[in-house]
RNA sequence: GGGGCUGUAGUUCAGACGGUUAGAACGCCGGCCUGUCACGCCGGAGGUCGCGGGUUCGAUCCCCGUCGGCCCCGCCA
């Protein structure tokens, strides 16, 4: 039967207006119900779902062709518009009052069967949904998350197109750079033995592009990292990568939060609130222990070590007399809802973070009388809140006076229980950091729907590592130390501070830039402080080097992890239910079967051995 | 490299001190049904209990190993 003749139009296209006309529609068999006399068909195309309805006494044939048709059977149909008899509409559908009444129809494709059901929310085995990737993409909820990508992806280049900006692509066969992560290696056939690498981003190339006067580059790129996979960290990601000329840190900042607020306002018709709160690296490590909070809920970290400077616990006294800090959070309400056995469990928590114990107590009203006392309500609403006391816990080693104090600081009221680490600050930070973050996450802190930026400045230009023995570089070694920090590079590198800046979505880490060096002396120095002599780094980065030596504009730039920003905007746990195709924790792709074994053949035209892996050559 | 959880029908799961024939739901196959929409009703098929070894009269269950998946630490400038 011949179906094709009329244009074909999608699901979405069609409404009541369209009563009594006659569409075709190609598209899969969603759902199949067969009433002997009638068969009714949900027909899904990429635009939605429709009924069809094949009736003995409209089409005969159509009818018994109809009787064959299963589940994902591709078809054509075409039929009349009409809305459906009184009583059987379907408010789910979008196309719920209306139907198709098949004239005609012709199966294009038939299906064989599924090795998972195709339904809204799967809860199939993600090694599955892999393997049939092209079966789980059919899903409504993996089909919406891709087309948002695409939207999303559009605006960008909308917006950046509208703002100057040239899209430029980099090579993906280039040097491998050592620093850094571990890079994917190409093997080179017409170079035996040489190799390129995968970038991990094309960082060196668009400060390279800077210098050649392109002022204003972007690129929606690839990037690769041969490091472990996570829920959020896939081996090649994308990133939104952007570099500008002639540009300070403020200017790249504002116009990375315009975008933002242009595509939230497009997309999701969500007015961001500008400018982004900025908060400096040293406050975010000292006020939520961590590199990037999560404003979306209050518990920051508290220094209360002078309040403990005259301590009976031993554990307070020994750390400060170490040169350590005491830091508390307070939970608020937390009291009753942490069991004895609960809190023991967070001890096995804080441990595994990395910290030694866990004190706490709890925050308990005072005496019932106070409360009885005459006054007026304000009065007796402070008088009560005033005399809120701590039990449990080390609350017999605390003095009524540090509790005041401490009650005061953290604002804790009757019902908290408040958390307390005493250790180096640095880990005391990030252990009540990860606390902090546990217990938000296990008792529901965090409201739904709220998308919290906030930019993090000031991070250190350097670390040391313990590890290498050595300082290294916190960015990437082509960062600009901030410009009265620089005389600190000879005396105190470690406490120098750099033109960078994090934007932190939720907690999640979702872009990054820095102002570079444009200077070669200034680059050298770096180097130089970083461990690299002179010759291993012209072989390193002797391109980038040459190229600053020839007239480079002060330049700048931000790169942005698009799969986080997608996976957060889509409220999903993995940013794999945002990519197409995936790869599994051991970086395998199921669908594909890659990494795979390849020929003898190939292997000898590239000149490789293959070796046990562990074993000396 | 390390820690945790996990693997039973096509799918999602249940199961048993170690003991005849390993269950349910959905899916699949056959039949019936003219207003369903996760259609319904009747009937049926479908299992190397991830793989290998051990203990045992007997292992899907216990032990050892191994492979895969997910989460996390390390790692990811």
């Amino acid at each position: 039967m011949e179906t094709g003749k009329l244009k074909r139009t999608l699901s979405g296209e069609i409404n009541e207006s369209c009563t009594g006309s006659e569409f075709n529609l190609k598209g899969w068999v969603m759902h199949y119900r067969d009433h002997g006399g009638l068969i009714f068909i949900d027909l899904r195309d990429y635009a939605g779902i429709i009924q069809i309805v094949f009736d003995e006494t409209v089409s005969h044939e159509s009818f018994n062709t109809a009787k064959k048709i299963k589940n994902e059977y591709v078809i054509s149909v075409t039929g009349k518009v009409r809305t459906r008899p009184e009583g059987t509409e379907n408010e789910n559908l979008e196309t719920g009052k209306i139907e198709i009444e098949a004239k005609a129809l012709e199966i294009l494709n038939e299906c064989e069967v599924l090795p998972f059901q195709i339904e809204e929310e799967s809860d199939t085995n993600e090694l599955l949904r892999l393997k049939y990737r092209y079966l789980d993409l059919r899903r409504k909820k993996m089909k919406d998350n891709l087309i948002f990508r695409s939207k999303f992806n559009f605006l960008i280049r909308e917006f950046l197109n509208k703002n100057g900006f040239f899209d430029i692509e980099t090579p993906f066969l280039t040097k491998s750079t050592p620093e850094g992560s571990r890079d994917f290696l190409v093997p080179s056939r017409l170079n035996n033995g040489s190799f390129y690498a995968l970038p991990q981003s094309p960082q060196l190339f668009k400060q390279i592009l800077m210098v050649s006067g392109f002022e204003k580059y972007y690129q929606i790129v690839r990037c690769f990292r041969d490091e472990d996979l996570r829920a959020d960290r896939q081996p090649e990601f994308t990133q939104l990568d952007m570099e500008m000329s002639f540009i300070e840190q403020k200017d790249i900042m504002s116009l990375a939060e315009e975008m933002f607020a242009f595509i939230f306002d497009k997309l999701l018709n969500i007015k961001l609130n500008l400018p982004i709160k900025i908060m400096d690296y040293d406050d975010a490590m000292e006020i939520y222990g961590s590199d990037k909070p999560d404003t979306r809920f209050a518990m920051q970290l508290n220094t209360v070590s002078d309040i403990f400077k005259n301590s009976s616990l031993n554990v307070f006294k020994d750390c400060l007399s170490k040169k350590g800090v005491i830091k508390a959070i307070c939970f608020k309400n937390g009291a009753d809802l942490l069991s004895r056995k609960d809190i023991d469990e967070l001890l096995t928590v804080v441990k595994d973070f990395g910290g030694k114990g866990l004190a706490w107590t709890k925050v308990a009203a005072a005496e019932e009388k106070l409360k009885s006392d005459k006054c007026s309500a304000h009065n007796a609403e402070s008088i009560y809140i005033q005399k809120c006391r701590l039990e449990g816990g080390i609350a017999k080693f605390i003095t009524e006076e540090e509790g005041d104090i401490l009650l005061d600081r953290l604002k804790a009221e009757s019902g908290d229980i408040i958390f307390y680490q005493a250790d180096s600050k640095k880990i005391a930070d990030m252990v009540l950091g990860r606390l902090r973050l546990y217990l938000a996450k296990k008792y529901n802190l965090i409201s739904d729907n709220k998308f919290n930026f906030l930019w993090v400045i000031n991070f250190p230009l350097f670390e040391y590592s313990e590890e290498e023995k050595k300082i290294v570089a916190i960015h990437h070694p082509f960062t600009a130390p901030n410009a009265e920090d620089i005389e600190l590079l000879d005396a105190n590198p470690l406490i120098a501070k750099s033109q960078s800046y994090d934007l932190v979505l939720n907690g999640e880490e979702i872009g990054g830039g820095s102002i570079r060096i444009h200077k070669p002396e200034l680059q050298a120095k770096i180097f130089e402080i970083l461990s690299i002599k002179p010759e291993d780094a012209r072989l390193k980065f002797g391109f980038l080097l040459d190229a600053l030596s020839f007239g480079a504009p002060p330049h700048g730039g931000i790169a942005f992890g698009i799969d986080r920003v997608l996976m957060l905007l889509r409220n999903e746990d993995s940013i794999r239910d945002v990519i197409a195709f995936p790869k599994t924790q051991k970086a395998q792709c199921p669908l594909s079967d890659a990494p795979s074994e390849v020929k003898y053949e190939q292997l000898r035209e590239l000149g490789i051995k293959v070796i046990e892996k562990d074993k000396h050559i």
